[in-house]
Parts: structure tokens; C-alpha cells; sequence
RNA sequence: GGGCGUUUAGCUCAGUGGUAGAGCGUCUCGUUUACACCGAGAAGGUCCAAGGUUCAAUCCCUUGAACGCCCACCA
């Protein structure tokens, strides 16, 4: 027994070998997965259809180490994964990593400046080169992390969203949604980030809630309130709403106005958007600034006339307040307005949400800057709507959330989906497949001076843009060899929308014809709309199928107090830290006893601990048991089991059966804590306990009916802990004296 | 302004139309040779509130409260 040492089970001298061993065996892939040992017949054989199994990791941005979310997704895939391969299943966990576009980013933005290095220095290829690398490093790291953890993911199949295999189709994505026109050119108010230097769709951006005056501004013979008095050089409207009788007489007609830059004249429109209890009830329209105006545009064909400029500063058009910025110019604006008594009233008590990035905090200026979308919605049309697509996907329950309650969740999203911008102004990612040649450049540049209207819905009088996955020689439309590629990348996570697929070899490869639609996607609900519910829309319009069968969403990891995790409140729990001191089967079973899915669970050392107790409460028991065999497996010819001992097996079974319920309907919270309670207080506290003095007896038919109820029950008890503590249950089975012994990790479920 | 969720023991959370559950914590006892990262035992709850359905409600329905979250073009 000197291989299975006395007293506490130290996880730190077992878990590399374990792990090792895992890995050479093979078994990750589930083409190499031996035949159940139990039946003889091939794995996954039900009848002549081969049952599968398989699971898309989500991919971790490869930009830095794991956190506690990465280990709690490790532990419920990998939990899922072991369950299903000792169950018979041929069982797929494909695992990868995301480039991570503009975080990864923000992140060597960062690196850089610490290192005393500026981003400008650098050529666009060299930092193209540069980040790759740093993802590479970053990978790794993350790779043996993930090993750490336990993680039996198919490591020959690893894929990265920035393989060369992916990027092209990736763009082949993006070609054919421009033939199908679900990709467009446009120029809409989109949502530009000053700190930033780029745009952001709608869900990278969060409002916050600020204290900001509000002005009361005569506009000739009316008075309206505004809280941005400096955008007012891009005013082209005043509008109210039909309704009101109060400007009834004005709708329709040019006002006269006087302006901090002389007199002025403006028309007045009538528009249900207008609230009228709101302030005066007289709004102005600034198109090019403003979301709600940009749409009142489009409805009355205004013209959008752009006056903050992408560094957040007023241009020409705003006179002596040129070169000013934003808040400076509102500052100086009004100053000049109150001097000539334009302003009558400031409430300073109002309260409004502001745009602002999510990732930086910066503020958001909406601006009218072309940019590529995808088109969420096309009435009528149901094969490339993307939003129907989506809505059948859930409604013809081919998917099926966990928790249920996010299928509405889902709808009430999809209902209010608007279009998707998805190219960024920055250097890290899957460069837009297209290519403006001089005539294109020109026609967009003097779009900018055109009406809202005319700039959307008229024919171009330049080129097209020219979307190819190869350079193009040259301009088909007007001949143009001078093309330069659009610099912007494509925001992430349309490349990680179309992952599964993508990451499976669609469209010929063997595992996607295998393997697709996956069983499972599990992952946080924080990234649902980010990315649940695009990979559905992408994966139904791409593929025609849906991507997974079922959706099981995890919740955001917090600290005793609630509080979610993050580096500057210094509250984070490093999973690979507690690993190490605690063992990486505690450090699972905390994360999966008490955790519901869609709710957040709470973590904290204590926790950990307390599996770490019951984690040594295994090995000791187990240890107690193999003690008594004396290194061969108990005689059933010899022993006389009692009435008792029969019920103890028969509860046994009930426990199997329970456990194996409870993993089938995701209730891995449930069978976690069953088998802790079993092991615990039913086998260790009672049922040992019990056999002690049995062990000692003269009757040597009432001993080996003893071992063999201690020996069956510890065997069962492993295989069913072993999805969720991997490695203690594994540390174990290697000294259980079972004749042709092989990894526990593949050892057949018990029938239930 | 819409929508979603939560509310059960001191803490973290399960759970069920039929006498309320676990872990941790607390208290008492125990130096039993698998384990003190242990064992035996105990205390501790109007299951948020009110009303309804029912023979019976913590669970189903209605209304409300508190807390949390999501969505939204609040000038």
C-alpha cells in the first residue's frame, strides 16, 4: 500500500500524472473511444444508429488567464462530457480559442503602454503580428490551465477563430450575406466611440444615468428645452407633435431664429415621436448626432449635417467653436446664448442615461459614419430574416433553454432587433472582405452632405463597394487597379456567431456531417444576446439547421457579498490558485453543489474547503476499504449477505438511478450533492461503520458479505463521482484490485 | 416605459399539493487503530404579505412589497 499513502488525500502529487495519463490514453477523442466493456458491443451502438454526443466550448479569449467563470464552465461541460462517455455515448468536447477582437485589443493597448512602447509606433502588420503572437503565448497558458482543471476535451481537434480554415469561411459568410443582401453598406447613426476610436453595435454600449442641466433656448417665436445646446449647428428641424395645438399654426413653416451665430431660419415639423408633455413640447432635430433624430430624418428627408467629428471636437461648422470639445463648446455656447438672452430657463435637476462604451466607460457620440450591417429583419421573407429564422429555431422547439424561462427572454429580445453593425475601426481581427475603389471613396465621402433620404435610397452614382474573399484586380465597374481593402475589422463575434459550425469543418468536413447540430452549448447567460442567440440566427441561416439541441445557461460567479468578481475590487478567486492549494475536485464540487442554472452562484474559500474535507473524506473511506480486501476483489461465492446488506445494494441502485435522473434532466447541482449526502453520512457514517465489527468476525461467510457490500458500494459510489471529482475518484480506482482494469474515465455507467 | 427573476434555518441554497430539507456556522459530548480535512447528538423556520382555489397550499391563481437583472430612439 505504499502507493496509496496514509492519511489526507494530496491532490498536488496525483493530479499531473492523472491527467497525463487521460491524455495519452486517447479517450479525449472520441474516435479512439474502445468498445463498452460491459456489452462487447461497439460504443455508441443503440441499435445500428452510433449515439452521439457532442459539446462546443466556448472559447476563451485568448488575451489572458482563466477566471473563475472558465472553471465553472469546465466543470459543468467536462461533468457533461465524462457522464455521457461512460454512459456509452461517442462524446465530443471540441475546445478552442477566440481572438477576441477588440478586447484582446484594449488588453495590448495597455501591455504597451506599461511597457513604455506606443501603439502609433507600430505598423498596422506589425501589430497584426505582434498581438497574434501574444494570443499564441496567451493560448498556451490557457490550454494547460484548462488540463488543470480536468478538462477531457479533444485537444486534436483545438481550434482557434483565427486558423486560416475559419477566416475563410468566415468571409465566405460575409460574401454570401452580401449576395442574399443580408449584409449592406449603409450610413446610419451608429454608436461612435470617442475613447475608443471606433464604432460599437448596440449591445457594447450601457446607459448611465447622469445629472445634466437642462436648457430652455428661444428659437424665434419658440422655446424648446435641450440638454445638448452645442449640437444646435447640426439642428435641421424643429419639430413638435401633430397633436399639439399649442404650434399647430408653425408646423409647415420656415421660423425665423436668432443664434449665437447670427439670425437663422429653420422649418418646423410635426412628428408622433415628439413627446409634448416633455419640456415645451418643442424639440430640435439634430440628425446627425442623435438617434431619435436621425429616424425623425428619415421620416421627413432632412438633411444631416455632421458637427462633432470623431475625436469628440466641434468642426467647422460650429463657427468659433471649432476645435472646441464637446463639452467645452456646451460650456461657451451657452455663455454666449445667456449674453444675448437666448436662454430663459436651466433646469439643473435633470436626470437622463448617457451612451457610453461598455468596455471603457468612454462617452458615446452617435454619428453618421458608413459602416457594414447585417440586416436582422426582411419582412416576408422567412429564409433570410434573420430574426424568423431565429424565432422558428425556438418556436419549433429544435432548441430548448435551460432554464426555460430564457426562451422569452429570447422573444422579447428578437422582437426588438435592429440592425447590426459589425465593423469596427481597429487593427485585431478578421479584416472586412471588401474593396472601395476611388470612384466608391469618392460617391461615400459626398454622401455625407446629402439628405438622410437621399443618401439611403438613392442609386449610387459610384461604385459599389466590391466584396471578395481574393483582391480583386481591379474595379468591375469602372476599372479602377487602384482598390484598397476596407480597413476595418469585423466585430467578433460575427465570426464567433457561426462557431459551431465553423469549428466543426463546415460545410464538407467529417465531424460536421457527424456532429451537427451539437447536443449542448452551455455557457453564461451574460453573453446571450452577444452570442446564444446570433450563433441560432447564423447557424439556422448558414446551415439550415440549428447549432445545438439544448442551451444550458450558467450564471456570473460572485464573491460572498454578491458582488461580482473583478481584478479592481480585488475579490476574484483564482481558480488555478485554489486548485493548487485546495485540489481541483474541490474547487468543481464548489462550483456545481448549490448552483441552478441561470442563476449566479457564490463562491467563496470556505466552500472550496468544505469539498476539499469531502474530497479527503473519499480517500480515507476508500483507503479504510482497500485495507480490508487485502488487494483481491471480495468473494461473492463465499459470502452470505443478509436481509440488510440486500437492501443496502437495492438502495444503491436507487441512488444510481436517482444520480443518473438527475444528470439527464441537468441537474447536476442535485446529483452533486445526493452523492456528497450518500457517500458522506449514508456509506462512510452508517454503512462502514456498521461493517467494522463484521470485518472482525469468526464467520468468514459474514466477512466477505461485509467486503463485498463495502467493496460494491465504493465502486459504484467512484464511477458516479467521477464526472464531477475526476481525479481523487481516478487517484482511487487505480488501486481497487479489479482484474483487466482500465481508466475509470471510461468505465461503463451502471444500468439504471 | 416595458419585461424577467428572486424572496425557505444565522449564511449559501435545494425541494414538494399531504408532519419543512442539505451544507456551512453555532452549542453539547467524544483522544473508537480510514479520516480531527473526524464522529455522536442538539438548538434553530408565520417557507415575504394579503386574498383566492382545494378536504389539504411553502408549492397553483390574483394582488402587493422588497431586492436584483435585462430591454427601450428620457430631446
Amino acid at each position: 500500500m505504499d502507493t496509496f499513502p496514509n492519511g489526507a488525500y494530496l491532490p498536488q502529487k496525483v493530479e499531473g500524472a492523472i491527467y497525463k495519463r487521460w491524455e495519452a490514453s486517447g479517450f479525449f477523442n472520441p474516435d479512439k473511444l474502445p468498445p463498452l466493456r460491459s456489452t462487447g458491443v461497439s460504443r455508441g451502438k443503440a441499435g445500428k444508429q452510433k449515439e452521439l454526443f457532442s459539446i462546443i466550448m466556448p472559447p476563451p479569449n485568448a488575451n489572458g488567464a482563466l477566471h473563475i467563470g472558465h472553471a465553472l464552465f469546465v466543470t459543468l461541460q467536462d461533468i457533461m462530457t465524462r457522464f455521457e462517455r461512460m454512459r456509452g455515448r461517442v462524446a465530443l468536447w471540441l475546445p478552442g480559442a477566440d481572438h477576441a477582437g477588440i478586447e484582446t485589443e484594449f488588453v495590448y493597448r495597455k501591455k504597451l503602454e506599461k511597457e513604455g512602447k506606443r501603439w502609433s509606433d507600430f505598423s498596422r502588420e506589425e501589430l497584426y503580428s505582434q498581438i497574434f503572437e501574444f494570443t499564441q503565448k496567451n493560448k498556451v497558458v490557457m490550454e494547460n490551465q484548462l488540463r488543470k482543471l480536468g478538462a477531457s476535451c479533444d485537444w486534436s481537434r483545438e481550434k482557434f477563430t483565427l486558423d486560416a480554415d475559419i477566416v475563410g469561411k468566415v468571409e465566405d459568410s460575409f460574401v454570401q450575406m452580401y449576395q442574399d443582401g443580408l449584409i449592406y453598406r449603409g450610413r446610419r447613426i451608429i454608436n461612435w466611440s470617442v475613447k475608443d476610436q471606433t464604432a460599437l453595435s448596440d449591445l457594447e454600449i450601457k446607459y448611465e444615468e447622469r445629472n445634466d442641466p437642462l436648457y430652455f433656448i428661444k428659437y424665434g417665436p419658440l422655446e424648446l428645452a435641450t440638454v445638448r445646446p452645442e449640437t444646435k449647428f447640426g439642428d435641421t428641424a424643429v419639430a413638435v407633435n401633430p397633436k399639439d395645438k399649442r404650434y399647430r399654426e408653425f408646423v409647415g413653416q420656415m421660423i425665423d431664429i436668432e443664434t449665437v451665430l447670427g439670425p437663422a431660419k429653420i422649418s418646423v415639423i410635426a412628428d408622433a415621436a415628439v413627446d409634448p408633455e416633455f419640456g415645451t413640447g418643442v424639440v430640435k432635430v439634430t440628425p446627425a448626432h442623435d438617434a431619435a433624430d436621425f429616424e425623425i430624418a428619415l421620416r421627413h428627408n432632412l438633411e444631416i449635417k455632421q458637427v462633432i467629428d470623431k475625436y469628440g471636437r466641434m468642426n467647422e461648422r460650429a463657427g468659433p467653436y471649432q476645435g472646441m470639445k464637446v463639452e467645452e463648446a456646451r460650456k461657451k455656447v451657452v455663455e454666449d446664448m445667456q449674453a444675448k438672452g437666448l436662454v430663459t430657463k436651466i433646469d439643473e435637476s435633470y436626470k437622463h442615461s448617457v451612451a457610453v462604451s461598455a468596455r471603457s466607460g468612454g462617452i458615446i457620440e452617435p454619428m453618421v459614419i458608413p459602416q457594414w450591417f447585417v440586416k436582422m429583419t426582411d419582412k416576408g421573407n422567412t429564409k433570410t430574416s434573420l430574426r424568423d429564422l431565429g424565432v422558428k429555431a425556438i418556436k419549433s422547439k429544435q432548441i430548448e433553454f435551460i432554464p426555460k424561462r430564457f426562451e422569452k427572454v429570447f422573444y422579447h429580445w428578437m422582437s426588438g432587433l435592429r440592425d447590426w453593425n459589425i465593423s469596427r475601426q481597429i487593427s485585431w481581427g478578421i479584416r472586412i472582405p471588401a474593396w472601395f475603389c476611388a470612384n466608391f471613396l469618392r460617391d461615400e465621402g459626398a454622401a455625407r452632405e446629402l439628405s438622410a433620404r437621399q443618401s439611403s435610397g438613392r442609386a449610387r452614382e459610384g461604385c459599389p463597394p466590391i466584396v471578395s474573399k481574393e483582391a480583386p484586380l481591379q474595379c468591375p465597374a469602372c476599372g479602377d487597379h487602384n482598390l484598397i481593402q476596407d480597413p476595418d475589422v469585423l466585430d467578433t463575434w460575427f465570426s464567433s456567431g457561426q462557431w459551431p459550425f465553423l469549428a466543426l469543418g463546415y460545410p464538407d468536413g467529417k465531424d460536421f456531417k457527424e456532429f451537427y447540430p451539437t447536443s449542448v452549448m452551455e455557457t453564461g447567460w451574460d453573453i446571450f444576446f452577444f452570442w446564444v442567440a446570433r450563433m441560432i440566427m447564423l447557424g439556422m441561416y448558414r446551415t439550415g439547421k440549428v447549432p445545438f439541441k439544448k442551451v444550458y445557461l450558467h450564471g456570473l460567479v460572485r464573491d460572498q457579498d454578491r458582488q461580482k468578481m473583478s481584478k479592481s475590487k480585488g475579490n476574484v478567486i483564482d481558480p488555478l490558485g485554489v486548485a493548487e492549494l485546495y485540489g481541483t475536485d474541490a474547487v468543481r464540487m464548489s462550483l456545481v453543489v448549490g448552483n441552478t442554472p441561470g442563476n449566479d452562484p457564490i463562491i467563496s474559500e470556505d466552500k472550496i474547503r468544505g469539498y476539499r474535507n469531502f474530497a479527503n473524506k473519499i480517500w480515507n473511506a476508500s483507503r479504510f476499504v482497500l485495507i480490508h480486501l487485502e488487494d483481491t476483489e471480495p468473494n461473492a461465492k463465499k459470502a452470505k449477505l443478509t436481509k440488510h446488506d440486500k437492501k443496502l445494494l437495492k438502495d444503491l441502485d436507487g441512488l444510481t438511478k436517482q444520480v443518473s435522473q438527475d444528470m439527464e434532466a441537468f441537474k447536476f447541482h442535485h446529483a452533486a450533492e445526493t452523492l456528497y449526502h450518500y457517500f458522506w453520512h449514508t456509506f462512510a457514517d452508517t454503512i462502514i461503520e456498521s461493517a467494522k465489527p463484521r470485518l472482525q468476525s469468526d464467520d468468514e461467510k459474514d466477512r466477505e458479505a461485509a467486503k463485498i457490500l463495502i467493496y460494491t458500494i465504493l465502486k459504484t459510489s467512484l464511477i458516479l463521482l467521477h464526472p464531477f471529482m475526476p481525479y481523487v475518484t481516478e487517484a482511487i480506482w487505480e488501486h481497487l484490485p479489479v482484474k483487466e482494469k482500465r481508466l475509470l474515465m471510461i468505465e461503463p455507467w451502471p444500468r439504471h
